[in-house]
DNA sequence: GTGTGTATGTGCGATACCGTACAGACCGGT
DNA sequence: ACCGGTCTGTACGGTATCGCACATACACAC
């Protein structure tokens, strides 16, 4: 499968005239595990558009601590903070789930945000939907039981990949929900044993899919309709 | 003391000439406590300015319970998805603490925002400022003791306040932070007996400020930070 | 001043998660 | 075949918060 820019959802939601102009300006980059894309407070100097691969926004604590606030895949973009005006966030993008993807420097990004109103409306349509993972992320934390979280992040995960594979390990996983890796290898146990997923080694294999979507919390499934809300399908040309 | 929109510092960074054209628009109102000035997934009518009311923006699960995500005071407005373009979000706004601010219809504010670049970019920072305020909560909801969090509360409100009395029950508070009222009672008894605050039947004073912040997580600094980076207290015509 | 409702304080067992320690299991390299 | 590192499983006491029940105390209306 030829990788192609169109497989990110806001560069397929583009009105044609857009795409021809952006595409010159979409560089191609692997986005390798564990890789950061941008630090707390640095100023951002591209755009990314994952088409594979899965970022995830997650904040560090003084102490070390750490937790996710949103993630991003190919229906996405990473550095919303470029166009809202603020150019860095107090929040670290790391690359979750490798892949590729494409991306755009920060001053075209700029000009193409305000150049046409269409591309204007599509990225602020999904700042709105990216507000609602973070919203509903502190609602979860403060009210879920690590089981339900787990189970919403598998699913939140599996929808931005090919396949019902993920490559994570539980020590990942953990820094992600911000919580113990103990915690998470006793929810992926009880996960197990219901025939829901299966490990080992950091790959993880969804078997019943249903079934997690079953066991986890309204967070998951709020998000998610919010997002086909705001980002319908499609909206192309 | 004379109510006036430019009490909202929204209103008063605008560019003179846009004050001109809004001023017209701005209808003043009073926010009673507990009034909701919008419901999650309705269309929202207007854009309020709050000038000396507190407006919690809070997400209510399907149980009841309940969590705020961000608090908007004189320095912001509520309802961003109307600019946003979602035109709803899947969260309540709810006056916590009673006053007064100003209106305008979401017609007018769309068009408003479509009309002049530095609008555009002021409401953006704003909504870049609320986005870390919720990202913060989101992972003070993880990691901070309800004590510190108590103490990030106050002082939230506190900033957006005239004057060092909160008209507040412990059993709002419990509401907002998303946990039990008892856990309150307790948490602000510590308060009161280190000599931080004093309480009675609804009405909260702040003794020791420095006290609060001393005892308060890092979440409180770096979500005020940010609000004067992307939003210096003079961006004055 | 009496009564009623609201606000706050207290107690207690249950529980979810933490911190720490360590054991086993698997993988890849030499 | 062995070794070292990584990943996962298990155990155990500690703690923060919960859920519930109830006591107290103040405020205001009558």
């Amino acid at each position: 499968m030829k990788s192609s820019p169109l497989q990110n959802q806001l560069l397929a939601a583009l009105p044609a005239s857009e795409q021809q102009r952006w595409l010159p300006q979409l560089e191609p980059i692997d986005l390798a595990l564990g890789q950061v894309l941008y630090e707390s407070g640095t100023s951002m100097s591209y755009v990314y558009f994952p088409t594979n691969a899965i970022v995830s926004l997650l904040y560090v604590l003084e102490d070390g601590a750490s937790a996710e606030i949103a993630v991003v895949g190919f229906e996405g973009l990473v550095g919303i903070s470029i166009f809202m005006g603020g150019g860095s966030t107090p929040s670290r993008a790391v690359v979750q789930s490798a892949g590729s993807g494409y991306r755009m420097r920060a001053e075209a990004m700029k000009e193409e945000f305000a150049h046409s109103g269409p591309v204007m409306h599509l990225l602020l349509r999904y700042t709105q939907a990216l507000i609602t993972q973070m919203a509903q992320t502190a609602v979860c934390n403060r009210h879920h039981s690590l089981d339900q979280q787990l189970c919403r992040w598998l699913l939140l995960s599996l929808d931005r990949l090919q396949g019902n594979q993920l490559v994570m390990t539980q020590e990942l996983i953990a820094n992600m929900l911000g919580v113990r890796r103990e915690g998470v290898t006793e929810a992926a146990l009880k996960l197990q044993k219901s025939g829901l997923i299966s490990y080992a080694r950091g790959h993880i294999n969804i078997l019943d899919r249903a079934g997690l979507e079953r066991r986890t919390c309204e967070c998951y499934e709020v998000v998610k309709k919010e997002y086909t809300r705001l980002l319908p399908p499609y909206t192309a040309s």
